[in-house]
DNA sequence: ATCCTGATTTTTTTT
DNA sequence: AAATCAGGAT
């Protein structure tokens, strides 16, 4: 209406930057994005623009001159998730993000820890433990109270203590509940683990969280420094958040459940500043139905009760789904109606009925995997790239057949998750020398590294160190700084250890100073010794993992370009490491895929990869074609999971997996599935029956055994072993395999093992059954007979 | 101290 | 099937 001349004034460069905001939004969304002050919930079903309503809220905020950039804290799940969302806040805002907190939980308490370690009586250099460090701790602590490892697992043990400490409990809290045999024990646990994880000056992932609050619990003017300073909270997700989580939420914005304030804000509290008046500036984002987590603390009853928590709150749902087809919607909509409780949330689109979904059941999970390959390669025979194309399965350990298959295929993919860079053996070998360096009672990286690569420090002298720092309570690298003290050491050990603790010392000396992390950590793996044994051993493994430290080398370097001057870049480093998880994904999306380079590594057009990834890493994503991959009972309804009566959370992750496609879905289950090197035979999962037959379509009956005559099976079929090798897998194998009468056809380019040579790959067929091979092991090629040589497909 | 071998366990999902 | 672990030989 004001457009073209007007006596009015214009609207100001100002007001058109806030229109200019709202341009596209519907209602609700609109709704969330300019709300004021006060306690915010938005129920976002999946697909309803959730992020872009994060995103312009708080473009918003800082438009409208309600929050300044560094008076706002957004916390996303993955760092992955908060990298995303601030490429497009800065988007919105021009840049002008300096200052905003935008990360996960745990950076953000990370960050908050480093600040304040002291007051905890940790140093700022503490190291963080991952879940395989705390495993270990957590091992270490059963052995020295004498628990018996075959009845309780160092696994179990470790996940209560992280159960317990989700919930705030410390190992006298987790005493005093009670509980049984079990229980008791791990409170005993907990206790050592705890007092071993302080005197390493170290904190696993939940005390990120759980020592955070504890810090704002003792210091009061901590918590308030925060919590002025943070004048707007956003919380993405908020259906994942864990107890811990939940209440340093209550601590930064004040008000809610359980929260202190009306103690310290009443009249004859704790006496310091009564007048303190909460903010509760809180807008939490999040879908019940999208509740995945729950293995991990999280706890639904926070999105649940947040109108009870905050009852003065204004609640916004978001339904209308930009992103599937009606008919993905009705099933999944179909789904979730399974579920008992919850909010009542009904998905629709304008985008139209589109495809059906394709239902199809396969003998075993190579011939889904193949199905799935010969799907994808018909897609994109029609034109559809890529990187539109994801294949979703519900534990890791399921791509590898699939992997195989796009190999073979020679089709360009992505993992998202699995082939965790940091978990590399060498990787962490790096990092732990790091640790050790910043963090001289690390005791977990010194036994790491002690004698890796090998020095002549065994576990016994090890061992003697250990006990020996122990005992007079002072730290690994004291101890073992003067080894002649050791009692017990071996004079060979002395020397070892001496030359070692030396040459760490000098490291040390060079880390004290302003060096770039990249330069120290080369000095690290070069006065280690560290690269020189890995070029000694001469194969290709160790080859593999130079390169490896290549790649952590080029890491450090960019980490150095972008550290601000006169930071604490390797303590910085190190958290960042520490805090970067495999999701996170290391290569950008579009990056070749790594893995077997040269076979898939075909990605150089602009069509982008295939993305493989676990349900539970497809939250947050979209794609046009989607694969469910594993349909059965035992594993889209986990058997673990149902054990432990978690059938709704597994039926949420289900439609997590479904409400990702866009366009077109198909699911795939397979009869016959190796578990542990045998087969498992399962029923189609329960969940398919839950979708409204009309919205389906597929053969139940597609790829039947063989396909041709039913003999060629024989009794090979039945025994569903491998060891016996390719038996049943060439027998069983769909129309392109189905070849000879029982002798193993292979094709060129195709993997294979070898009885005694290992893995290669085939390179030519010279007929009657005569094939070359190439050996990975050691480059030579070799001329076979396939029937007589000890092959099998890799 | 180190290497080798056979037994046992693993697979739920992740910050 | 793969990886980790314990025990034993060198």
């Amino acid at each position: 209406m004001s457009s073209g001349p007007s006596l009015e004034s214009p609207p100001s460069p100002h007001e058109a930057r806030l229109e200019g905001l709202l341009a596209g939004l519907n209602v609700p969304q609109r709704d969330a994005v300019t709300h004021g002050e006060g306690p915010l919930l938005i129920l976002a079903g999946a697909g309803s623009g959730k992020t872009r309503v994060l995103t312009h809220r708080i473009a918003y905020l800082i438009f409208s001159g309600r929050a300044r950039p560094h008076e706002i804290l957004a916390i996303t799940f993955t760092n992955k998730a908060a990298g995303e969302m601030r490429g497009r806040v800065e988007r919105l805002l021009s840049g002008h993000t300096r200052g905003m907190w935008l990360s996960t939980f745990h950076s953000a308490c990370a960050r908050i820890l480093r600040a304040h370690a002291e007051r905890l009586g940790y140093t700022k250099q503490f190291t963080i433990y991952d879940q395989a460090d705390a495993r270990r701790l957590a091992k270490r602590s059963m052995e020295e109270l004498g628990v018996d490892p075959k009845r309780y697992t160092p696994a179990a043990v470790q996940n209560r203590i992280s159960q317990a400490k989700n919930l705030l409990l410390d190992a006298e809290d987790y005493r005093s509940l009670g509980g049984g045999h079990f229980e008791q024990i791990v409170a005993d646990v907990y206790g050592v683990y705890e007092r071993e994880l302080e005197r390493a000056n170290a904190m696993d992932f939940d005390d990120l969280l759980l020592l955070t609050v504890k810090l704002m619990e003792r210091h009061p003017d901590v918590r308030r420094f925060y919590a002025d300073s943070f004048r707007h909270v956003l919380v993405d997700e908020y259906q994942d958040t864990n107890h811990a989580q939940y209440r340093l939420l209550q601590l930064l914005v004040g008000g809610g459940a359980g929260a202190p304030e009306g103690a310290e804000g009443s009249p004859g509290g704790a006496g310091e500043r009564p007048q303190e008046r909460p903010h509760r500036n809180l807008a939490v984002v999040g879908d019940d139905a999208q509740s995945v987590f729950g293995f991990r603390g999280a706890d639904v009853r926070n999105i649940l009760d947040f109108q009870k928590d905050f009852p003065d709150s204004t609640v916004v749902k978001l339904e209308q789904n930009y992103r599937s087809t009606q008919t993905i919607l009705r099933a999944a909509n179909a789904l979730i109606a399974n579920n008992r409780g919850g909010m009542p949330k009904e998905l629709w689109s304008e985008l139209g009925d589109g495809e059906p979904i394709q239902v199809s059941e396969l003998d075993d999970e190579h011939a889904e995997a193949r199905f799935v390959v010969g799907e994808v390669e018909r897609l994109m025979s029609s034109g559809v790239p890529r990187r539109e194309i994801a294949i979703f399965y519900r534990t890791n350990a399921m791509s590898r057949v699939i992997e195989d298959a796009l190999v073979r295929r020679e089709l360009a993919y992505q993992v998202i998750g699995a082939a965790k860079f940091y978990d590399r053996a060498e990787v962490k070998d790096a990092v732990a020398y790091l640790s050790l360096l910043a963090n001289p009672r690390d005791v977990l990286s010194f036994t790491r590294i002690a004698n890796t690569p090998r020095r002549g420090i065994g576990q016994t002298s090890l061992a003697r160190v250990l006990a020996h720092a122990a005992s007079l309570d002072e730290s690994v690298w004291d101890a073992a700084a003067e080894p002649e003290r050791v009692p017990g050491l071996t004079a060979a050990a002395v020397r070892a250890l001496r030359s070692f603790m030396d040459t760490m010392a000098e490291l040390r000396e060079r880390a004290a100073g302003p060096v770039a992390v990249a330069d120290l950590l080369g000095a690290v793996l070069s006065d280690s010794g560290y690269v020189r044994a890995l070029e000694a051993e001469d194969t290709i493994e160790a080859e593999g993992r130079i390169e490896n430290l290549e790649q952590l080398l080029e890491v450090a370097r960019e980490f150095d370009a972008s550290a601000e001057a006169g930071e604490d870049t390797l303590d910085a480093f190190l958290q960042q490491v520490a805090l970067t998880a495999s999701a996170d994904q290391l290569g950008q999306p579009g990056a070749p895929p790594g893995e077997e380079d040269g076979l898939a590594g075909m990605g150089e057009d602009d069509q982008g990869v295939l993305t493989l990834m676990t349900l539970h890493n497809a939250k947050g994503t979209e794609f046009p074609h989607v694969f469910i991959t594993g349909c059965e009972d035992g594993v889209i309804p986990h058997s673990r999971a149902l054990e432990e009566g978690g059938l709704e959370e597994e039926r949420r992750l289900f439609y997590v997996g479904v409400t990702r496609a866009m366009r077109e879905l198909y699911l795939s289950s397979a009869r016959r599935r190796a578990m542990y090197g045998t087969g498992v035979y399962g029923l189609r999962s329960r969940f398919l029956d839950e979708i409204p037959e009309e919205l389906t379509t597929g053969s139940e009956t597609r790829g039947r055994l063989g396909g041709g005559p039913l003999g060629a099976l024989g009794g090979a079929g039945m025994s569903f072993r491998t060891g016996s090798a390719g038996a049943w897998q060439a027998a069983s194998g769909g129309a392109a395999e189905r070849r000879g009468a029982g002798a193993v056809q292979f094709r060129v380019g195709e993997d294979v093992v070898h009885g005694s040579f290992g893995e290669g790959v085939v390179t030519s067929l010279q007929g009657d059954g005569v094939i070359v091979v190439r050996f990975a092991s050691d480059g030579s090629e070799r001329t076979l007979l396939a029937e007589y040589a000890n092959l099998s497909r890799g």
